[in-house]
DNA sequence: CTTTCGACGTGACTAATATCAAGGAAGCAC
DNA sequence: GTGCTTCCTTGATATTAGTCACGTCGAAAG
């Protein structure tokens, strides 16, 4: 690993706080790796050897029964993801691919996991992570079995346009396959609802959404704090 | 609280290996109280004034959105629930009641911070917790995501079968209405599916299932570690 | 330039799940 | 006992979501 790289990796904030010796340890026998889009990263099932923390690009995590796929997250620089199998040592729930070419931190389970043991504002930093964690699919799994297909696509419009500072104009940042799988539906129902959006402004042309009218939508979506504010 | 369930309570796999004085600190300042049924415990959206640990009784974690309700899970005696929320100082995301009479032992939110943030064991103790709780949920995110009713359905027997010691006889611990928002359908859905089950073997009798052929059982549902089993 | 391929959209149809309505059975108050 | 109420089941029907088939478009390769 570049010096330069290491100082980056050091200012992650899964490391706040905690032993600069002992965040140095666990980058030293990590390593920064470059992935091609569509490469497996991990893979459910497996045992947990490595903490990934994404560096750049995005990566799908998802899951896989009988014939059928359902991606869980898209992740984006600064996530970490696989937490609780490190250190639980148990294995991957999920597997995970790169969406984009990407490059990863890869720590060692066994690094990890010595140095919550040791370490108690690691184990602090761990524990913050894996609640924000916890929270994050608490609200996933209401959305999933307390909302229509529809609701669920106008909500997560809505929390977009709010992340990216209200501007009535989101990008989708990635292939709208993707989106489908994310939010609980197949391709093309999909496609459907964002043609059942036009009577409530919604605009779509290719990666990008035009929202013509934010209080016709939140009539439709009802947004709740408890399953849309990723602060609450 | 009587000095003899103050012992009990020492006991919690919550404050395994935690400094005793620091547990019988947070201990004196909780407590423990009786609930009858139907009692809402926490409600969705409130500030996270305790830490709830179940004694004795059932409890339904549940959430709603515009008309719906699902609940999320039921827990029965040494589950502790919001830990998320109460080691965050957020909002609860789900309601709770109770759906027995039921012991709760309450600890203020304050003193479980504060233990956190001082006992080096109770904040890895909290994180083993929060890491368990966080893999259960993405399990149940699957279960609806890539599951049929009917294969819900039909896993929830076998984990239930071998949870007890697949005796191929299982009692339903509580009402089919909780269990089928449990699973993520609505009552009637519930019932036709235990009716479909009947040529693979599964006899209703008010709250008994007899399991005729587990392999047929296990041939329709496809239970998959990842998703079922417990220990993973 | 042409070809190929994958992503996307759309129509027609099917499957899964929810809703509504009705009735039976069990528990409980009186 | 009688009369409630609640839970559960079942049938008919409606709504929602998935499947299959096909056409278009645009990017990338040849």
């Amino acid at each position: 690993m570049r010096a330069e790289d290491l100082e980056d990796m050091k200012r992650l904030p899964l490391f706040n706080g905690v032993n600069p010796a002992l965040v140095e340890g666990m980058l030293k026998c990590a390593y920064l790796q470059r992935f091609p889009a569509h490469v497996e990263l991990a893979r459910e099932g497996e045992p947990a050897d490595f903490l990934h923390v994404i560096v750049d690009g995005n990566v799908e995590v998802y899951s896989a029964y009988r014939d059928r796929e359902t991606t869980v997250a898209v992740l984006g620089p600064g996530s970490s993801f696989i937490v609780a199998a490190v250190i639980l040592d148990r294995q991957y729930l999920k597997s995970a691919r790169a969406l984009t070419p990407a490059r990863v931190l890869l720590i060692p389970a066994e690094a990890v996991r010595g140095a919550f043991a040791t370490d108690a504002p690691f184990a602090r930093s761990i524990a913050l992570e894996l609640a924000t964690a916890y929270r994050g699919v608490v609200k996933e799994l209401k959305n999933q079995k307390l909302r229509s297909s529809l609701e669920r696509l106008t909500n997560w419009i809505l929390v977009q346009d709010a992340a990216t500072g209200n501007t009535g104009q989101i990008e989708l940042p990635f292939d709208k396959k993707v989106l489908a799988s994310r939010l609980g539906m197949v391709p093309e129902v999909l496609s459907r609802s964002f043609a059942a959006l036009q009577p409530y402004g919604i605009l779509v042309c290719g990666a990008s959404v035009k929202i013509g009218a934010r209080d016709a939508l939140v009539r439709l979506a009802h947004p709740t704090a408890t399953i849309d504010d990723p602060l609450t």
